[in-house]
DNA sequence: TGAATTATGTATCAGAAGCTACATTTATTT
DNA sequence: AAATAAATGTAGCTTCTGATACATAATTCA
C-alpha cells in the first residue's frame, strides 16, 4: 500500500489535465514557426514601399542579421511561396506574401497602439510588440481594437 | 544623375531608422532563446508541487514533446545551472532555477490575468499568455499589474 | 520471484536559424 | 574602359529543437 512514484502521477493528472498545457506550448511553437516569415514579409513590404524595391542588405540591415542568414531565409521563404526572386536581382511578394505583409503589418500597429493606450511607453510599446504580435489571436486582437476605439483612460 | 539603386538605400535610411528596427528583432531572438527554460523550470516548479517529484514522462506529456526532447534539454538546463538530475532520478531545480520559475509563473500568472480583465475569454487568454509572457518587459508588467489593481470595467 | 510494463537513455536524423570566410557578380568611380 | 567598391552567392560550421527507432533500467503485477 506504499505510495508508489507512479501512483502519484495518476493523480496529478485529474488535478489540472495537462492537456492543456500541452496543447498552449504546441500552438506557441507553431507561432514560432510563421514568425519568422511574417517579419520577412512585412520588411519586405515596407522596403518596397518605402525604397522602390527590396534588396538583400537593407533587408539584413533592417532585420540585424547577416546577409546569408537572409539569403537562406528568403530561398525558404520563395519555397513557401511567399516572395519570388532571381539571382542578384531584388525580393518581391506573391499575392499570398503581399496577404501575410498586410495582415502582420495591421496586427503589429494595433499591438503597439493598444500597449500606448494604456500607458506603455513608446519605446517600450515598440520593443515588446515585436514579439508579442506573433501570438496574439484574433479573438484578443478584437478585444484591443474595441478598446482602441474606446477613447477612456485607464 | 539617374537615380541608382544605391541612391534610394541612403535615403530611407534617414527616413525611419533601420537600427530600432534591428534591434527590437534581436531583443525578441534573445527572448526566444530563455523561452524554453522559462517554461521548463515552470513545469519542473508545478510537477515538484503537485506531485513531489518532476520525472521526465510527466515533463513530456506537460509540454507536448516527446521524452527525448525533454532529455536533452533537461542536460542543458542543468548545463545552464537551473536543475539537477542524476540517471532515472527526478529533475530537481537549483536556486536559480527556483528563482527563474518562480519569476516566470508570477508574470504568466499576471498576463493570464490582464487578457482576462480586459475580456478576453479564459480558454483564448491561457493560449495566448503561453507565447505572450516571453516577450513583456518590466515596464508592461507593470502597467498590467496596475490596471489590475485598479478595479474599473473597460 | 519472474514476466510484463513503464521509464529512461542513446544513436541518429532533420530542419531552422545564426555565423565566418571566400568567390563571384554587379554597380560606381576614376 | 579599367579599377574599385558594393552586393550577392556559396561552402561549411554551430546550436537549438523537434522526431523515430532501439537499448537498457526500474517498477509493477501476476
Ligand atoms: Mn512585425
Ligand atoms: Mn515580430
Ligand atoms: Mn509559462
Ligand atoms: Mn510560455
Amino acid at each position: 500500500m506504499a505510495t508508489t512514484k507512479r501512483n502519484l502521477a495518476d493523480k496529478a493528472h485529474t488535478r489540472d489535465g495537462p492537456r492543456h498545457q500541452a496543447e498552449n506550448l504546441s500552438q506557441t511553437r507553431r507561432e514560432h514557426a510563421t514568425e519568422i516569415a511574417e517579419d520577412y514579409v512585412e520588411a519586405i513590404a515596407y522596403l518596397s514601399a518605402s525604397m522602390g524595391e527590396a534588396r538583400v542588405v537593407d533587408l539584413a540591415r533592417r532585420l540585424g542579421v547577416t546577409h546569408v542568414t537572409v539569403n537562406r531565409t528568403v530561398a525558404r521563404l520563395q519555397r513557401d511561396g511567399y516572395v519570388t526572386t532571381q539571382p542578384y536581382r531584388a525580393i518581391f511578394l506573391t499575392e499570398r506574401g503581399r496577404k501575410l505583409a498586410e495582415e502582420s503589418r495591421e496586427r503589429h500597429e494595433t499591438v503597439v497602439a493598444f500597449l500606448r493606450s494604456i500607458g506603455v511607453p513608446e519605446r517600450v510599446a515598440e520593443l515588446d510588440a515585436e514579439g508579442i504580435e506573433h501570438h496574439v489571436s484574433p479573438e484578443t486582437l478584437n478585444v484591443f481594437r474595441r478598446i482602441l476605439s474606446h477613447p477612456q483612460k485607464i
